[in-house]
DNA sequence: AATGAATGAGATTTCATTCAT
DNA sequence: GATGAATGAAATCTCATTCAT
């Protein structure tokens, strides 16, 4: 009948099972993500997720809202630290050509979200607000039409690398960009 | 005495049982797409779904099959009818401006399926074949390296087009095209 | 994953969990009655409760529905067969006086009726006509007003047996029944 | 450094706690009265209600063990303030036909308890108790078997009443007291 | 060939209760 | 004395799947 407190106060709790949350998304789906899968991850009680989170699409709002805040930080980060267009370029290239684990997980992480965000307009929102920040970074070096067309390649380039991992060149991924940028 | 046969002979039920998932999968989701609602949805006993499916992986599998197909076939019937590049890039900016119903529908379940496939190896090789036969339809009319861009444009300005609808204007879509035909 | 049906089909079944309800009601009260009683109670699966019956309390209306209809039967059965007032009244007494365990039974489930039926309409709709039932059964032999005097001497004597079963002598009972049907 | 007591000294809380107990009874019946509800009506935190009393079934029996408490008490001070058979009678009928909202409350909490007191022993003598109060009380002003019945047309006009709020008469019930009260 | 009945597993959620502070 | 944090147990309900017919 009744439980048996760990004593001490466990003040990481709460990101932790947001980190699990977005482990399990990224290993079996939304699909498959469950109370029991992200506590199993987490390793805390089942009851501890009800306990911080009121349900499932909560901790699915939650976990999206993080991962979409920090990769806009980063993407924010790395356009301000470019010193010009060309090393702008390289940038957006750097991120889209990532092949580590990190990138992998990144990406999937982001094709969840966008597919859920269909279904939930609280993540929608989410998504909506991570674009228009990769579009406000992008436009510290290039002009707004030009911009348009970059987020769109930076999206797409992801979904065909993420399925045809050796089908990008970095060089080309460079060339369009600048190429695009003085068309417009 | 002998079994008597419950329903009528319905050849295009099993049709209609895909179609229904796919309906299912574009309204809630892959994640709340159950037998019971396909059922509902194509209005066929609970029971027919596990008589012509094995389980609920092979029904996704075989809807996101059906449609994917329906897609390429589409796409290459819209880069085989377009007589130059001009008209080329016409047809592609149709396809990513198109605003309609069955226009948003098939924008969803695309997203579906990309998410879906990173956790199913069959929807896996169902995508990447989509998108090799996108590209060799785009081959038609631009080189190798542009197809590359193209696609990707393809790809990423629908995911923007899907969260923010008014935020792409025709005109720059055929210039960015025609802009990155050139450039390679 | 799958379950293993039992084969045949039990007709009976849907009748045998609500029996069971109305048992587990009756030694548990309302508050603490549950799919998990109910089942075990009723020898089912606890997945036959659901499949069966939406939910609980779908599960307790119906089972209230029952004993209502019950109850209002035999009432009116023992009225119809009374050949004049005093035999009526006598059969009133009865019905009140009744010690075995289905008389106590029977009242434990009535005042749980009630109780639950201020916070579920449609149980406070079977209990109006379960009233209103009796009533018409006890017009067969007296006048409105002495129905109404007599209905709440009915319920009243009930509830104070449950609680004192030695406190009533069956020949007060016949009394103030007739004394009240003269005074009208 | 030492244990900061978290809030202040509140003596009247104790008391809040069974009130709001009682609310919660009455809306939502005791099938649907948890901790959590009891201390959202009380606004007092959570873990206070275990502080003060042992477990749930405790709060309850304390709560209507005050409620009966009170009732009984306004019953023999209306009995006691009537000077003769017939203001007495005219009291009974006041308790009946009330039917403003403390009424009702007060009703359907008296039928919460007649239920649960079938389920709990502690609750089964504090209802015994307030039948043997009342039935004290009437016979300042009527002889035993008239308090008999006249306490079970009380506790039967009572749900009847509850149920079908216009269906009885004040006239009809002075006159059916006076009739029993005459015949015994 | 086709399906309604049935079920076990597990998913979500609620909840009484405990304990460190 | 008082409480927020925490948890295990269990309650409700959903669901994929199986099988007799």
């Amino acid at each position: 009948m009744a439980g048996t407190p760990r004593g001490a106060n466990d003040p990481g709790r709460r990101d932790r099972i947001l980190q699990a949350a977005l482990t399990v998304i990224a290993e079996h789906g939304v699909h498959a993500t469950t109370h029991r899968r992200i506590a199993a991850e987490a390793q805390v009680p089942l009851g501890s997720l009800t306990y911080y989170f009121d349900d499932l699409p909560t901790i699915l709002r939650e976990a999206f809202g993080w991962i979409a805040a920090r990769m806009s930080e980063e993407y924010q980060a790395a356009m301000a630290a470019a010193p010009d267009r060309a090393a702008a370029a390289e940038a957006v290239a750097d991120q889209i050509c990532g092949t580590d684990y990190a990138d992998r997980r990144r990406l999937v992480l982001l094709y969840e979200m966008y597919s859920y965000a269909h279904h939930d307009e609280a993540v929608a929102r989410i998504t909506r607000d991570a674009l228009h920040r990769s579009h406000a970074s992008l436009a510290l070096h290039f002009p707004p039409a030009a911009c348009r067309a970059i987020d769109a390649l930076n999206e797409g380039w992801a979904i065909h690398r993420s399925f045809d991992p050796d089908g990008i060149r970095r060089d080309e991924v460079v060339a369009t960009i600048l190429a695009v940028a003085e068309r417009f």
